[in-house]
RNA sequence: GCGGCUGUAGUCUAGCGGUUAGGACUGAAGCUUCCCAAGCUUCAAGCCCGGGUUCGAAUCCCGGCAGCCGCACCA
């Protein structure tokens, strides 16, 4: 526990960054305002996020609508929450599927709605499995928003719980657009909806969230990445779910099999490098893998990066090895060929016994029905038919006896220049949200009452506060010049020119502006400004023409040293 | 969703049936050659919403909404 969420969500709601949503009108549980300031340090996380995965890995960004049909969750697996119904009981507390406590006393216990197995459920005097208490009727949880499209009745629609489902139902086109090569990646920065039954702790567990998610398709063979060798010496804090917490780099935990597979292991590492860059403290983080229990089935590993937050550690990342499941589920819902192509390297002969149907007998015997029994024969292994005077065929429930003279055993050849393959994916999932949190809380520093947000220059709202000491003499309009300079070179600054120095200093440090610059009444004779680092409290004289390079040095670390090298 | 606690300016808070609802910080305007929330003057801003009890409610009761804490949930 590092600190009282409620302090920092005061300083958020006070300074801009944060509001409830619809305060006005009582506010909605899970819904929060982004104030500028907040919008800004958001944007400004997920644009460093783009430049790692777009510019950095060259991950293809795709933006897909919010709003998605029903199909999509039913091959997904979303909607079967649906149909779990829950019972609670109001003596012990314990919850139990509905539909499981009546098994036996109905022959469907799946497709009753919650009023029917309420009834069903009373009639039979259902009590408490554990404790013999009383149930309460059954309810369902219901977490994503169901919406209709179109007039009428309409077509049931959702709002999309995850931004991953928009990059699976789209892997031909990436795949096409990247060439037809594996591994492709593609990534969406997006806002998903998941109706939380007590959405608590601030931005941690919202109803509208962003998330920045990537998927990378691979060939299930080889699950790397080409960059893994760079980074495979790189250290590491993990805490896998079998023994003790450990320290090891990358190539270790992936030949300990600690992490399954070296593509795992270097988004792993690139979320590692991601949460530094945007200010989170190493100190606060750790890589912990999923429990057994805690992964989903086809899951073939997944870890979450954690952050030691005021309200514990709180998952912000989840990477995982996800294997085929995905894209073979909208495979098999949807029909569609998600499949990449391998090639061989040299195209293959392959001989084949098969069972070739003869129509010249075929016809006269089946008359209509022939060519369906034709499709049947072809289908037949020929293991099932070798040494047999016939075989019989299912037409439209009907057996067909076949004798041997309708069809023959041959040799077919052909040529095969590669195979189908459905990609496998890892999964880097980050929520921005979480992310922003934390990395205010981790950059709150307190001494005695005075409050500085130590917010990396990267991701800072505002980069330079520029001040005159005096608001008169022409001290304001060379502030001001200043601030068009900054401006201009696309460096976020604030003027300010009301209340003490001290004050405006302080203002700027409650928001994590990393510098500011004073025009004092020297500045009128040497042209030269103050810089003031914001946690050193350092300052520099610097000429005013080298400001916006001053500001920049400052911006990308290592303190007023390299500024003052500035020439 | 259940149970407990809570709701007063932007923030923190005083109030305990009758107050012009008080303060601090913040904010705004101004004075002050002002480099670390200095000082002074002036100003702005509040009882979560709706019912009820009462001559009278920020205060008591009920309902809603919101927040916190536990339980459950987190696909």
């Amino acid at each position: 526990m590092s600190m009282d969420p409620q302090e920092l969500l005061s300083l958020c709601k006070r300074r801009g960054f944060l509001w409830p949503a619809y305060d006005i009108y009582g506010g909605l549980a899970g819904l929060y305002d982004y104030g500028p300031l907040g919008a800004a340090l958001k944007k400004n996380i997920e644009e460093h996020w783009r430049a790692l995965y777009v510019l950095g890995e060259g991950f293809h960004e795709i933006s897909c609508p919010i709003v998605a049909p029903e199909a999509v969750f039913k091959a997904s697996g979303h909607t079967d929450a649906f149909s779990d119904m829950y019972v609670e009981c109001t003596k012990c507390g314990e919850t139990f599927r509905a539909d499981h406590l009546v098994t036996g006393l109905h022959e469907a216990p799946a497709s009753l709605d919650e009023k029917q197995l309420g009834r069903l459920l009373k009639e039979n005097k259902v009590k408490c499995p554990s404790c013999g208490g009383e149930l309460t009727d059954p309810k369902r949880f219901n977490l994503m928003f169901r919406t209709s499209v179109g007039a009428g009745k309409g077509k049931v629609a959702y709002l999309r719980p995850e931004t991953a489902q928009g990059m699976f139902v789209n892997f031909s086109q990436v795949y096409r657009f990247g060439r037809e090569k594996l591994p492709v990646g593609a990534v969406q920065i997006g806002r998903a909806f998941r109706n939380e039954i007590s959405p608590r702790q601030g931005l941690i567990r919202l109803r509208e969230f962003s998330q920045m998610e990537a998927e990378l398709f691979l060939h299930p063979d080889h699950k790397s990445w080409p960059r893994y060798k760079d980074v495979k010496g790189q250290v590491l804090e993990l805490v896998p779910n079998k023994g003790k917490p450990v320290k090891m780099t990358l190539e270790d935990a992936v030949k300990a099999k600690t992490i399954a597979n070296e593509a795992l292991a270097y988004f792993i590492w690139l979320t590692y490098k991601f949460a530094i860059d945007v200010g989170l403290d190493a100190s606060k983080l750790r890589f912990r893998q999923h429990l057994e229990k805690e992964m989903a089935h086809y899951a073939a590993d997944c870890w979450d990066l954690e952050a030691d937050i005021g309200y514990g550690w709180t998952e912000l990342v989840g990477i995982a090895d996800r294997g085929s499941y995905d894209v073979q589920a909208h495979i098999s819902h949807s029909g569609a060929d998600l499949t990449a192509f391998e090639r061989f390297d040299e195209p293959k002969e392959v001989e084949q016994q098969v069972v070739r149907p003869n129509f010249g007998a075929l016809g006269p015997l089946f008359k209509g029905k022939a060519k369906q029994v034709a499709d049947g024969l072809s289908k037949l292994h020929v293991g099932s038919v070798a040494g047999k005077d016939g075989v019989t065929v299912e037409v439209d429930g009907e057996m067909c006896s076949v004798p041997s003279s309708c069809y023959e055993v041959v040799l077919k050849k052909e040529k095969v220049s590669g195979r189908k393959l459905v990609p496998h994916v890892i999964e880097p999932s980050y929520g921005v949200d979480r992310i922003l949190f934390s990395v205010l809380d981790h950059a709150y520093t307190q001494k005695d009452d005075y409050v500085t947000l130590r917010l990396k220059g990267l991701v800072a709202p505002i980069k330079a506060g520029v001040f005159p000491l005096m608001a008169r003499d022409g001290l304001d309009e060379i502030a001001g010049a200043i601030c068009n300079e900054l401006t201009k070179a696309g460096l976020a600054a604030y003027y300010d020119d009301s209340g003490s120095i001290g004050r405006r200093y302080a203002r700027m440090d409650e928001i994590g502006t990393p510098c500011c610059i004073t025009v004092d009444y020297e500045s009128k004779k040497d042209g030269k400004v103050t810089i003031r680092e914001r946690d050193t409290a350092k300052q520099l004289r610097v000429e005013i023409a080298k400001v916006p390079r001053a500001v920049e040095t400052l911006l990308s670390g290592g303190g007023l040293e390299p500024v003052s090298a500035l020439r």
